[in-house]
DNA sequence: TGTAAACTGCAAACAGCGTTCGCGGTTTTG
DNA sequence: CAAAACCGCGAACGCTGTTTGCAGTTTACA
């Protein structure tokens, strides 16, 4: 009986998630890597080589540790991936406290976002996962809150807005990053004239202005300011 | 020498891409299954069960077929991606041709795109992956264009428009599938007053009017008709 | 203080994944 | 009729996330 070993790492029934989860048992020896040390190789591996280069194997693998190792201090890949994420969301701290509207300040925030998903290309794609908010995704949230505190607008209202501002930073963050990568090359436009047009004429430069902020604050103007509620 | 067998499923030389490679050889026999079907059990499987559930050996054990069989006509899973992309993305046809402003024009499109993501939730993840348009995307593209023609702004521009646009409505259809989702229960929210504040609201409804229809709008002319160009 | 429980790390294994390869059988071409 | 091209298959390869039994170490309790 019992005879199965048990994992605290595993330990479902004091609080399921990766956040509610000590660090390390009070009994055993100590850990020879920190969790800090495995999230931050983990972060390093996917700022090289993209989300994918985040295998179980090449994370012990670069801190000289075997594969099964890292089940002592996470339940899965999962949870990794939602550590990486609190980790680089901390890096938006300090909040904009000070000075300005408070689109001015929502706007900062947002450039500091749009910052952050440059320097961690996979950040989007690893937040689009349903993923377990942590300490810093939730300090994030009260921040964008304070923020709209002056704005008059229901709470859903709010949360929509800041989940719209993340998404549209996002989808910046990526339009950047693919900027010319989308090809219409080795394409018969024949049958497309509308496009086929487009890419005949001269080469316009890119759109005028700061795109970013313009876009926002339509966006915000768009979701809050003109709520009747 | 030249002992290696050929696939034509992977002839680089006459086009690289799925959209350029006959559906079948002209010489051995009849496939037993066409293309189209493929596609078609690929879709099914994924609108069933996500994305992850279309694996090789999923749609081939669909279709009653060996895994490796299907790469007598794709040469990766990429390709079966992109085929699904374009199926799906033909569901779209015919465009708004007649009536309205094009800001309406483009406003029905787009409610179109939205209904179509939430037909095929799959889809917004599946064009995230950076794909090769196939013909109803460029279908798409077209008809797009063929629409912002009365406005007076570079190309440039109104490709950053289409594809800010398209991703909009992408994160529209994943918010509302996961509204009720993102849940913060079993958290002490008590380092995060803004936050808890939030939730000791009575639950406001959500925000009242088209938010759909006020967030595209807005997003156009801020991307669009404000144009200096 | 001694013993039992708890914890750590490891190597090996499992199932599933995308993909490749060689084979036999079928169809078309010259 | 022969040769080339093509189809489908089953077995394999390397990779993935994850589980499991084992040995060694540390702590808690009687």
């Amino acid at each position: 009986m019992s005879g199965a070993p048990r994992n605290p790492a595993d330990d479902d029934s004091a609080g399921r998630s990766i956040w509610t989860r000590p660090q390390r048992g009070a009994r055993g020896p100590a850990p020879t890597r920190s969790r800090d040390e495995i999230v931050a190789a983990a972060v390093a591996l996917a700022d090289a080589d993209g989300l994918s280069a985040v295998s179980m194997r090449a994370v012990a693998g670069a801190l000289g540790m075997a594969a099964g190792s890292l089940y002592r201090h996470l339940s899965s890949r999962d949870d990794l991936l939602d550590l990486m994420v609190d980790r680089c969301v901390g890096e938006l701290r300090p909040y904009p406290a000070d000075g300005g509207s408070w689109q001015d300040q929502f706007l900062l925030l947002a450039r500091r976002q749009l910052a952050l998903y440059r320097r961690h290309r996979w950040l989007p794609d690893a937040i689009a996962r349903r993923t377990v908010p942590g300490p810093n995704t939730l300090a994030h949230f009260d921040a964008c809150l304070r923020l709209l505190q002056p704005v008059r607008a229901g709470v859903a209202a709010k949360f929509e807005a800041i989940a719209m501002v993340t998404g549209v930073v996002s989808l910046f963050a990526r339009s950047a990053a693919a900027a010319g990568t989308v090809t219409f090359d080795h394409v018969d436009l024949a049958a497309y004239p509308h496009l086929a047009a487009a890419f005949a004429e001269p080469p316009s430069a890119p759109p005028a202005g700061d795109l970013f902020e313009r876009t926002l604050r339509s966006l915000l103007t768009g979701l809050l300011a003109a709520d009747p509620a």
